[in-house]
DNA sequence: TTAACATCAATTCTGTCGAG
DNA sequence: CTCGACAGAATTGATGTTAA
C-alpha cells in the first residue's frame, strides 16, 4: 500500500528538492522509516536511526542494503521540516485512504468523531510568565535542570506560555483532572470498517473539537444522510444544529447522560 | 543545495535517601 | 514498603559549520 502511495506521490517529491548541489536522500526512505517510528512507537529519531543499524526488517522496508550505511540524526530534524511540515503527511494519508475506498472498505453512512489530547514535547518548568525576564536563573536552583515551584500561582494560557513549545497550550479534558502542555488530535472514522476517514491537529482549546468535526463533517463526499455518533461533549445546542443542517443525524448521549434521553 | 559533523541546551531518566 | 524529592547522568532534537 506505501508503495502505491509513493507512486502517486512522487511528482509532489520531485518539486520539494533542488536538482543541483548534493543529492539528497531519497524523501521516499524517509518517510518510509518515519512510518516504522510511528508503528513501532520508537521514542526518538535518534533510537530510529539505530533501530536501522541492525534491524533487518527496518532495512528492507527502508530499502536500504545490508552493508549501506544510516544516515546523520540530524538528518531527520532537517527533513521534518522540509517533509512532514507540508501538506505531504495528508496526502500520504489521503492516498492510503483512497485504496481503502478503491477496495470497497470505506461506508459512508455512519461515522465516529472523537478528540484525544496530544501531549506536546515540553515541560511544565518550561511553562513561563510572557512578559518575564528569559530565563531567569535567581528563581531556585541552578544548573541545567533548575527547580521551580509554581504553588500557588495563576498559570494561564493568556499570560503564559511554554519557553520550548510556545503554541502549547495548558488544557486538561474533563475527565483527566490534571491539566497538561498538549494539543487536541481529531478523527472522523466511519462505523462499518473501523477505518480513519479523516485526521486533524489543532492548538488545545475549548472550541476545536466541534470546530474540526464541522469542517470534518462538510467534507463527506455524497449529499445523503449520515449520521455521527460522538461522546457527550459534543451535545451542544449549536453544534447539534449545525449537524441537522448539514444532514447529519446526531447520536450523541445527552449532557445528562441518564437513558431515556439518549433513546429519545 | 543538502548531508555530515560537532556541539548545545532542554528535558527525561534513574538511583538514592528519608519520611511515613 | 511506598512515595516524593533530589541530583547527576543520559538522551534528545536543534543549530551552526564544513564538506560533498
Amino acid at each position: 500500500m506505501v508503495d502505491k502511495a509513493f507512486e502517486q506521490l512522487s511528482d509532489k517529491f520531485s518539486e520539494l528538492y533542488s536538482h543541483t548541489g548534493r543529492p539528497s536522500i531519497a524523501p521516499e526512505s524517509l518517510l518510509r522509516a518515519a512510518l516504522l517510528q510511528i508503528f513501532y512507537s520508537i521514542r526518538s529519531e535518534r533510537l530510529l536511526l539505530e533501530q536501522l543499524v541492525y534491524n533487518l526488517f527496518f532495512r528492507w522496508f527502508v530499502g536500504l542494503k545490508m552493508d549501506d550505511s544510516v544516515w546523520n540524526h540530524s538528518v531527520f530534524s532537517k527533513n521534518r521540516d522540509r517533509l512532514l511540515n507540508t501538506e505531504i503527511a495528508a496526502v500520504f494519508f489521503a492516498a492510503i485512504r483512497d485504496q481503502a475506498a478503491q477496495k470497497k472498505l470505506m461506508s459512508d453512512e455512519h461515522f465516529t468523531v472523537d478528540g484525544a489530547l496530544l501531549e506536546a514535547w515540553a515541560s511544565m518548568k518550561s511553562y513561563q510568565p510572557k512578559d518575564s525576564v528569559k530565563n531567569d536563573p535567581s528563581g531556585g536552583g541552578s544548573g541545567k535542570n533548575p527547580t521551580v515551584n509554581f504553588r500557588g500561582q495563576k498559570r494561564k494560557n493568556d499570560t503564559h506560555q511554554s519557553v520550548t513549545d510556545p503554541e502549547a497550550k495548558l488544557y486538561k479534558k474533563p475527565r483527566d483532572q490534571q491539566a497538561k502542555l498538549c494539543y487536541l488530535g481529531h478523527a472522523l472514522m466511519e462505523n462499518r470498517n473501523g477505518l480513519v476517514v479523516d485526521i486533524r491537529v489543532t492548538l488545545a482549546n475549548g472550541t476545536a473539537e466541534r470546530k474540526e468535526a464541522i469542517e470534518m463533517v462538510e467534507k463527506v463526499p455524497g449529499k445523503h444522510r449520515i449520521t455521527l455518533g460522538a461522546d457527550k461533549g459534543y451535545d451542544i445546542t449549536d453544534f447539534v444544529e449545525r449537524m441537522r443542517f448539514l444532514n447529519a443525524t446526531p447520536h450523541f448521549p445527552k449532557t445528562e447522560g441518564t437513558l431515556q434521553s439518549m433513546v429519545a
